[in-house]
DNA sequence: GTGGTCTAGACCACA
DNA sequence: GTGGTCTAGACCACG
């Protein structure tokens, strides 16, 4: 899986519609846990701070609840 | 009694702070025994690694004294 | 350089003899800076945790000073 | 799986035996991890102390390996 | 990419 | 059954 670096879309407005579409999809499952934030940045090939900007916009929507320590977790 | 984990202070100062305020109200007696890192881990919901560095806090700063095997007691 | 887990001294009170010896003999330069915490677990194949107990060991006794985000340095 | 008080045979040593037994018949693998102290403490209905009496017993026969914060290991 | 905080859980040493 | 050491690995805040 990878992102267009070209296209207008921000990378972290990508990776937020990817990762709200794995959860919708069932790949992560409501309860479970989120891959951990450096993963997710080796597998899209981004920078952490983009990884962080679209967790935490999973946060911010409710979609996601984060423990430091533990990782992020997406609301049942 | 709970520590707030959204606050921009890390939860073992929280802690210090409780403690310390405990020992001055007369909860923790001058000269008694602290609860011991487990009870308090499990009071206050924090991993025994944070109870530590808080009660290590106490110690440095001269307020608390720690015995291998027996306990944290409270300095005269 | 490895250190010995099976002798009774602590791993991070180790690790704080080599760090300080290799102060002295100028090893690490003073107003230098020290190898970042990674780098040191890596090099004494311990985890971060002991080598962040040894690092503030030399940061209480006054000899290192730290920076958030900088790095660890030898004072002058 | 139960040891038996009653008999000369000390609690430890046969902790041992049942500890080599099962090395022997492939239920703990070599090069893999025993059940923690706590767990065989709980097993076995002994003391803790009587657990890592017989832990370091294998230990001491070459059997066994023991790594601080990992756990016991059967040596291949 | 550094140090800072935190979790979870193991074994060790003392009493 | 306490505190002491250690591992492994997560997220957080700073630069």
């Amino acid at each position: 899986m990878t992102l267009d670096p070209d296209i207008s879309t921000p990378l972290w407005r990508q990776l937020v519609d990817v990762l709200v579409a794995r959860i919708e999809d069932g790949t992560y499952r409501k309860g479970g846990r989120l891959p951990s934030e450096v993963s997710l940045q080796q597998e899209f090939g981004v920078a952490r701070g983009t990884v962080r900007h679209a967790l935490q916009h999973l946060v911010a929507e409710g979609i996601a609840e984060t423990t430091n320590g533990k990782g992020t977790y997406v609301k049942p």
